[in-house]
DNA sequence: TATTAGCACTATCAGCTGATGAGTGCTAAT
DNA sequence: ATTAGCACTCATCAGCTGATAGTGCTAATA
């Protein structure tokens, strides 16, 4: 019989009044940052509940692992599981004020901003503010993007800048040296000849196609052929430094918010290693819509007391990166969530119609 | 009488013991950055002297300002001033270990440095992790760098990608709108022009001059001409967005040695605005060497606890940016002034090669 | 049977206490 | 001029205190 009881009890059965009791644990949690009591939710829940009834009920919310006490005396704060049990149930897709809506907006829309490199870079400083938490965005992996131009100029007859766009408005400079002085002229039609040969093809694939081309027989190449290939090989061989930016990192020592967190020091230990921050941010089943990673659901160690919640941004036809907060678990869900879906959305439509732009 | 006796104590005119007892008090103060008292330095110092006879000497040293105690009972550390002395008078140009200027220079040339900008954050980052302080840099001023090359680059019939490579490195990109749709090219005819006209001018130079061209009686104008005038004005229509460099900030939180620093929050506020720290760079009398500048000598408030050590570095004609740490002021100056003077050298050194190698 | 009041229990925190120890300043002796 | 000796001053720390805010359990109650 008990057993049937205890089955009944089972995530999605627990009874009405429970839950509101949970919920209004957590809420309490996340507005206060402090433990709470069976005395105060009786006032604040209004549900004619004596402290003594709460406490029952906070007792079997314990059993069920959604509570945990710091103290004895310290009254109860949510677990991980709760935090999840109330993003899963509770959380409903809630509307941003048209205010913090139109502050995005603008943020993002403001003069200046004609490279994706500073969309994302203020785009990240911007949830960061927002939050007050550490905000996080992988750069679109240049890999996938897709050629718009290619160009080569001549700074002197070692040296060669190559400059790359992308089709969704990545510009990348390298320098390369050559042997053979060549001038201006002949790097145009080379250029003109790799542009007119791999436009909107991506980067990934262009460079597979000109490795294939070495492989072939050589005597075919003119000195045309022999010199865009040659050029083309180290223009294409990019260094797949991920690019990572990481905004708000003083939040994580001075807001009030982490004040709970005890590896800080991890944190930001890990912040250096960008690669594996990018690896964190992209390792992603591939999701529509926003992901939360919920205490010990991070697989960084350091990031167990911590919440992450990400959403991917992308232009009409691929994802291109991921932007994502990383706060304490009891962060605000109600408002965080829609924040970074929505800053996520207006990214992408941002980068979309930069991309939409070419002929 | 004792006017001449306080007269004979100022400055210069300290006598050799209680020189060597102030040394003694600054030394054990950066290397255990714990207040040093009487009894201890009788032992470390090894003279002979009694902890009695070295109050003495402390006191008088209290007198003319050198040190101060926390508390009553605490021991006694260098003021400011004691730091300044100990920098003009006992510091004297420290070699640097081998190990340490192989270090410095192995860091600084490591492949894939084409840019310098790669060079400067890496060279920041290095400063940083040998100090363990915070390093800052300073990017070369575009604004009196050289034009070395100036391509245009057609993306679609409203965009325009300006390349704009500098003398000493620097490539900045920039996208341009147009109403007109240009030939690419005819905008290579516009590039050659602009580049054979601008030849090894500053870019402020060149932009005084097109504003100038611009005055004059438009009707004389060909279509290039006045082209290459209006792509020129928005070319180097740069943004002067001061561009600097912050690595090791996580040392102002986590390093033991920062302990005794109260204002670390304002100071990381601080680092957030970036023309102010420029400003705190390159605000600096045209010193040819290493400057210093100890707790109050510090204009900026929340730097009146540390000290800032700083050094220009160049190419072989100007003066392009500024390289400094920021660290406490009972900082191991014997080590760290080198390290600043030996990496801004290397730094200049590197940067001039690469602008040498241009024809 | 579900709820509640009452009570014993417990952990934390702020504030006080006295002991300890490092360091000073002063004075008198060398 | 130097030093030994001594009284004095604080900062720190451990240990104790009462107040507070929470719990769990039990017995009474609707």
């Amino acid at each position: 019989m008990s057993k049937t009881v205890q089955r009944l009890e089972t995530k999605e059965s627990i009874d009405e009044r429970t839950q509101r009791v949970l919920r209004g644990i957590i809420e309490g949690y996340i507005t206060s940052n402090e433990p709470v009591g069976s005395r105060s939710l009786s006032k604040t829940l209004e549900m004619g509940l004596s402290p003594a009834t709460i406490r029952n009920i906070m007792s079997d919310l314990s059993d069920m692992g959604f509570l945990m006490q710091l103290h004895t005396s310290a009254g109860r704060i949510p677990t991980d599981k709760a935090y999840r049990f109330y993003v899963d149930q509770v959380v409903v897709a809630n509307q941003l004020t048209r205010k913090l809506q139109k502050r995005i907006q603008e943020a993002t829309q403001e003069g200046g901003m004609n490279q994706v490199e500073d969309l994302l870079i203020s785009t990240t400083r911007l949830l960061a503010g927002l939050t007050q938490f550490v905000c996080l965005t992988s750069s679109p992996r240049v890999e996938t993007s897709i050629l718009r131009r290619i160009e080569f100029i001549r700074l002197s007859s070692q040296q060669i800048l190559v400059v790359l766009v992308t089709r969704n408005g990545q510009v990348r400079n390298k320098i390369i040296a050559t042997t053979e002085d060549l001038s201006q002229d002949f790097l145009n039609t080379v250029s003109s000849f790799l542009n007119e040969q791999f436009h909107n093809r991506s980067l990934h694939a262009i460079r597979q196609q000109i490795l294939e081309s070495m492989v072939e027989d050589k005597e075919r190449y003119d000195r045309l052929l022999a010199q865009a290939v040659r050029l083309g090989k180290k223009a294409f061989e990019l260094e797949d430094a991920p690019e990572v930016y990481i905004e708000g990192q003083h939040n994580l020592i001075f807001s009030e918010r982490f004040r709970n967190l005890n590896s800080a020091r991890g944190l930001m230990d890990a912040f250096e290693h960008k690669s594996m921050i990018m690896n964190l941010l992209d390792s992603t089943v591939e999701a529509d819509g926003i992901q939360i990673f919920i205490g010990i659901e991070n697989e960084l160690e350091s990031l167990q007391d911590c919440t992450m919640v990400k959403a991917q941004y992308s232009d009409q036809n691929n994802v291109l990166g991921t932007i994502g907060v990383i706060g304490p678990t009891n962060m605000d869900y109600q408002t965080v969530i829609p924040v970074v879906d929505f800053t996520a959305r207006i990214l992408s439509q941002t980068i979309t119609q930069q991309s939409s732009s070419c002929d």
